[in-house]
RNA sequence: GGUACCCUGACCGAGUGGCUAGGUAGCGGUCUGCAAAACCGUGUACAGCAGUUCGAAUCUGCUGGGUACCU
């Protein structure tokens, strides 16, 4: 029988992680996460990943296994996935992956180019070139290593500059040439449930949920993680505006607000990515019975 | 009651006579490798009224609102 991966997606705050048990009890089946930032077990109040109740009544998988100082990628969680998948089909015809990480889920889904993943030292050396030179002295680079990307390229990005430019000098390679936008095939069947809200609802869940995350101790949380700021899994809305509030330099009150604002500028975000994906079954939560 | 200063778009904020600051939010969008990231597009606002001037957010007067100090 063919085996089914049912993606369960939406912007946050939508109300996956509940939808998303229900699927899983009725379906008999276990939940893979697809969060980028509920992986890190050190953040379960901000990220709002599904709580030990929870989990006691779904097996989940990938949520709170990494540690922050683990760096991760889009690329490794889609291989990790694959993997898991592959052992978890023979016990399930279906399987529930719930989450709003936009690339993650494509990496599941579609699949990703095979680029080698950037040494630290690589990373390090183009970030010092970067603060020396400036971005024009890498584009003009960039221009000379890769034609190809450079004329493409979104110039402005400064992220994306340099990393062609870490997989030119990684390689000695041109990064487009490890661009094939192919979409891979996946041996089992994909069906994408999006879930939806009117966004007047949707803003109003996102800022009651920060007070919720308030109470639950997000204050505390933050404090605890203070010290691995600068890592990019702390580059995470609900955690970088608590780090102003530590140094002085918001109020209390005006961190919350910007966490609410942050996130619901997220959600917008998620909703633009999903909304082009022609392959997702929407599901308006609004009109549900509570 | 008097004196001084202030009043810029949803918010913050620069601008002292002609050249639509900028930022944030909002709205729209890009994105196959740090993705809760990064980036792009989109707003002619200047408290009100009258006046000076070819031309006023910028100068003058009055009105309204605010702040500080004085009595």
């Amino acid at each position: 029988m063919e085996k089914t991966l049912q993606v369960i997606l939406g912007p946050t705050g939508v109300g996956k992680t509940a939808y998303a048990l229900r699927q899983a009890e009725r379906l008999g089946c276990p939940i893979l996460n697809a969060d980028s930032r509920q992986l890190y077990r050190q953040l379960p109040i901000g990220t709002a990943a599904p709580t030990a109740e929870e989990q006691a009544r779904v097996r989940h998988y990938f949520v709170g296994t990494l540690d922050l100082e683990q760096t991760y990628s889009a690329a490794q969680y889609e291989a990790d996935a694959l993997a898991l998948l592959d052992a978890l089909f023979r016990d399930h015809d279906t399987v529930v992956l719930s989450g709003g990480s936009m690339l993650y889920i494509d990496a599941v889904c579609r699949g990703i180019d095979d680029i080698p993943t950037v040494q630290p030292e690589t990373r390090l050396h183009l970030r010092q070139r970067l603060e020396a030179e400036g971005l024009e002295a890498l584009l003009a680079e960039l221009r000379l290593l890769d034609p190809v990307y450079y004329a493409e390229c979104d110039r402005r990005n400064t992220q994306r500059v340099v990393h062609a430019l870490e997989i030119c000098y990684q390689t000695g390679r041109p990064f487009s040439a490890f661009r094939t936008g192919q979409v891979a095939q996946r041996p089992f069947r994909i069906e994408k449930i999006g879930l939806w809200r009117e966004r007047p609802v949707l803003f109003d869940r996102i800022n009651r949920r920060v007070d919720a995350m308030v109470e639950a101790g997000l204050i505390e949380e933050a404090r605890s993680v203070l010290p691995f700021r600068h890592l990019n899994a702390l580059n995470t809305v609900g955690y970088k505006e608590l780090f102003q509030y530590f140094d002085g330099e918001w109020t209390l009150d005006f961190a919350l607000e910007k966490i609410r604002r942050n996130t619901r500028v997220y959600a917008k975000k998620q909703l633009t990515w999903f909304k082009k994906d022609p392959d997702v079954c929407w599901v308006n939560l609004d009109e549900e019975a509570p």
